[in-house]
DNA sequence: GGGAATGCGTTTTTT
DNA sequence: ACGCATTCCC
């Protein structure tokens, strides 16, 4: 516990704080660390990049770091940890408490948008703005940008103009990276630049309109906190001297902003450690970039630099693959991955005449991993985009093998979902115009005019939602409705009904509209169970909202209370993957325009991040790794088309002799059989001819 | 006028 | 499957 001696001693100055070191925990550490990784852990003050490559222990030395801080005496409160998923941060500390003692829980931390929410909600009075404000997600800011896009009428004068997500995009890219639209538009789509006057006009839309509606984007929580740190000197200097150490995970993947933040919060003790691994930086479309690590000693002059190289969870034929990817990279810190754990298979390239095929070999491999004495929990299917997996996941219904899939649409995107949380929103927020505008839809004979129409008028009165009945809208068809839909806000909106009961009003009173709206309802209706458990975790339902949009569920449709299985196969795209690791990996889909994207193709800077996208997926796998090659991949329609080998592979210099090649024929022995069983048999063409006259 | 139905074209990755 | 424009109907 925090007694008073405790944090008595804990702040007096470093210098007479620091207790002797416990030569327990010292020799400890001796013990489970290499060199490398001990320098890291036990580092002076000062500023400290930390380079680890894949499966070098980089979560192990932070965990440690944080266990001698605390050892050390300092106070955990002043540890700040930033991560990139709340879980990453979470499983740390959880680690850093096993190996000293439960002071490692108080250790501030989190993701940079989940610590910018909390920083904004308590200053947000020196900015200008309401401390309960709302956060949009993608969709919402999908959705408020389409209204200002229509409003504004650009589009639809029989040119094409950019649809609203592509704008979103567009807008999140330029305030990441502070480039110019210009440049933007021409790097990405130069059949737009003749829009500029109108994308920026648009841009400055919707800035206004969030402002009015009290509602931030992801984009503005770091956008703020880094004006907040850097015009605001008190709240600088408060901040940057209650955090006395700065750890900083997955430093490739910050943007500038972010780096910027975290300079700012370093300002006073210059104690910051940033972890990363340029060869894995795969967040370049949200801005990142790697320049936050190449130039971190400009940032911090005198900075201690370290690297991580000996790796601990492949194989050597494993890591000799990763770094043939890395080889033919065109820029990077050079680094050769090396592991002491030399025995085991060279990763099989697996032909399969076509996706099927491909599902069908993934889904036996797995049943026979499975007999070998693999867990469920070891395998791993990765892809390069969510949809990948769909043949996948068919087959492995069919055969009855549980799997969890993460990455794609998520849980709290699920329009139902979305529906309850901007009903939620509104009894929290009676400005947040996107929430206004979802809700209203809800209603019949509501569409988007009288939806927006309503939505004006509501904010202008100061979101007093007795305007809902006034004469003139209830004199209207959907006058009941609307009255009940002011009822429910009026009951759920008032600060003594707590978060679960809240929750329950909305949802009763959601009931019909949902029947209405959706033919599966029952089925949909199961979600909200998990979603009543997680609302029971909260007290108040600002920061249930918050963490829904910036820390969701991690679990898949369905969520957890369809978890019969505690085993199963994880089916994540490889952006999800970061991360972890499994005893066994499937690759999917190592077509050219699929792994890599077909987008990428012609532009270097993105050619080059789908390569690192690879070392990242072949690095997740400790023993077994399977790189799978449908001969015909089906498009999205029906269509076949002839697949290429995936560049990325061919790039690779004597690829013949990091992989071993094995072509598949569906309903045969999968790995006994040899490379002489012609690569094409006609189930495709068959299916083809089935498909086209089904009708 | 505007909501609902229809049809066409596009679809990577995520806090 | 979804966004957006167009057409159809109250």
């Amino acid at each position: 516990m925090d007694g008073p001696e405790n944090r008595a001693a804990a702040e007096r100055p470093s210098e007479t704080s620091t207790p002797p070191p416990d030569p327990l925990f010292e020799q400890h550490l001796r013990e489970a660390l290499n060199e490398a990784q001990y320098r890291a852990v036990t580092a002076d003050e000062g500023p400290h990049l930390v380079i680890a490559g894949a499966g070098t222990g980089k979560t192990r030395a932070l965990t440690h770091r944080v266990a001698w801080l605390v050892q050390r005496g300092i106070r955990p409160e002043s540890i700040l940890l930033l991560t990139f998923t709340r879980r990453a941060s979470q499983e740390m500390l959880r680690r850093a408490t096993g190996l000293l003692d439960e002071r490692c829980r108080r250790v501030s931390g989190g993701t940079f948008h989940s610590f910018a929410n909390l920083i904004l909600r308590r200053y947000a009075e020196r900015l200008d703005f309401h401390p309960r404000f709302t956060i949009l997600d993608r969709t919402d800011a999908v959705d408020l940008v389409g209204i200002v896009r229509s409003e504004a009428g650009y589009a639809g004068q029989g040119k094409r103009f950019p649809r609203s997500d592509t704008l979103v995009d567009l807008f999140s890219k330029h305030v990441n990276t502070q480039a110019p639209f210009t440049d933007l538009l021409e790097q990405d789509m130069p059949q737009f630049l003749d829009d500029l006057g109108a994308i920026e006009d648009l841009f400055g839309r919707y800035r206004r309109r969030k402002q009015e509606q009290n509602v931030l984007d992801y984009d503005d929580l770091l956008l703020l906190l880094r004006d907040l740190l850097r015009h605001h000197t008190e709240v600088r200097q408060e901040l940057a001297a209650r955090y006395r150490h700065v750890l900083v995970d997955e430093f490739q993947d910050t943007n500038r902003l972010q780096a910027h933040i975290s300079a700012l919060l370093a300002s006073v003790h210059r104690n910051i450690m940033a972890v990363g691994d340029d060869a894995q930086s795969i967040y370049g479309f949200r801005g990142a970039t790697v320049r936050n690590i190449l130039d971190f000693s400009k940032i911090f002059p005198g900075a201690e630099i370290t690297k991580l190289e000996q790796n601990y969870r492949s194989t050597q034929p494993i890591l000799d693959l990763g770094n043939g990817v890395l080889r033919s990279a065109k820029e990077g810190i050079g680094k050769e991955l090396f592991s002491d754990l030399d025995e085991g298979e060279i990763p099989t390239l697996v032909r399969t005449p076509d996706d099927h095929g491909q599902a069908e070999f993934v889904a036996r491999r797995i049943l026979e991993l499975r007999e070998e004495g693999v867990p469920l929990s070891e395998i791993a299917v990765l892809a390069r985009a969510a949809w990948h997996t769909a043949e996948l996941e068919l087959e492995l219904q069919q055969r009855n093998i549980p799997f969890r899939k993460f990455g794609g649409i998520r849980f709290v995107e699920a329009a139902h979902i979305k529906d309850v949380c901007a009903l939620l929103k509104l009894t929290a927020n009676p400005f947040d115009g996107p929430a206004w505008f979802r809700a209203l839809q809800l209603l019949e004979g509501i569409g988007p005019k009288t939806a927006r129409a309503i939505t004006d008028h509501v904010i202008e009165r100061d979101g007093d939602v007795r305007v809902l009945v006034q004469p003139k809208l209830t004199s209207r068809r959907y006058g009941n409705e609307l009255s009940s839909l002011s009822d429910l806000l009026q009951r759920a909106s008032a600060d003594s009904v707590g978060v679960s009961a809240r929750l329950e009003q909305v949802l009763d009173a959601y009931s019909p509209w949902m029947e209405r709206k959706y033919d599966d309802a029952n089925q949909r209706r199961n979600d909200f169970d998990s979603l009543a458990v997680i609302a029971g975790r909260y007290a108040e339902v600002e920061s249930f909202l918050a963490d829904l949009a910036i820390d969701p569920p991690d679990f898949g449709r369905g969520g957890p209370s369809d978890d019969q299985e505690d085993e199963w196969v994880t089916l994540s795209t490889v952006h999800s993957a970061k991360g972890l690791e499994w005893h066994a990996v499937f690759i999917l889909q190592m077509n050219a325009g699929r792994f890599p994207s077909f987008q990428s193709l012609g532009k270097e800077a993105d050619y080059e991040e789908e390569r690192r996208l690879l070392y990242v997926a072949v690095t997740r796998a400790k023993r077994y790794l399977y790189l799978m090659k449908p001969e015909e991949v089906g498009n999205r329609y029906r269509s076949y088309e002839v697949g290429e080998l995936s560049p990325l592979l061919g790039d690779i210099r004597d690829l013949r002799s990091l992989v071993s090649e094995h072509v598949h024929v569906p309903g045969q022995e999968l790995l006994q059989g040899d490379a002489t069983v012609p690569a094409h048999d006609d189930s495709a063409q068959l299916q083809r001819i089935e498909d086209y006259f089904a009708d």
